[in-house]
DNA sequence: AACCTGACGAAGA
DNA sequence: TTCTTCGCCAGGT
């Protein structure tokens, strides 16, 4: 089916869904909890391929530097992510959040719920 | 099968 | 500190 989305787009799907508002997570870290640890860009391409229709709050995930990372900051699409994280209170300067302050920090608990494989669970949550 | 393309990121220079 | 290089890996051609 053209529209069937991969198993990867699906998980993409379910991790950006647990970011609460007022947070911003990395690609980097969609794809440690995602379980594919290296697979940062993949998810830039994932998102790309959604788009925005999807009911799921794409505009939280920004590059590691906390930089609005969607490729022409002159696109429609780069303007609305930086509306939507200022709606929810997030200060955009030049483009960036403030990582330190802003950035997704999931518990234990929350780990313990994306179905990863019990020795890469452990050692996410020893890193923590 | 053999390239190519990235909303990335770590490591060097 | 900023800039470049290179590995990454799902999908497309």
């Amino acid at each position: 089916m053209l529209n069937q989305k991969s198993k990867f787009k699906q998980k993409v799907i379910q991790v950006v869904s647990i970011l609460p508002r007022c947070k911003v997570a990395s690609y980097g870290q969609i794809a440690m909890y995602i379980g594919l640890p290296r697979a940062a860009r993949q998810v830039g391409w994932a998102l790309r391929e959604l788009g925005e229709k999807e009911n799921i709050p794409w505009w939280r995930v920004v590059n590691q530097k906390g930089i609005i990372s969607i490729k022409n900051n002159l696109t429609a699409d780069h303007v609305l992510q930086r509306k939507l994280l200022e709606s929810e209170g997030i200060k955009v300067v030049d483009n960036k959040v403030d990582m330190e302050k802003y950035r997704f920090d999931p518990s234990e608990k929350v780990l313990r719920k994306l179905h990863l494989r019990d020795e890469y669970l452990e050692k996410l949550i020893t890193y923590n």
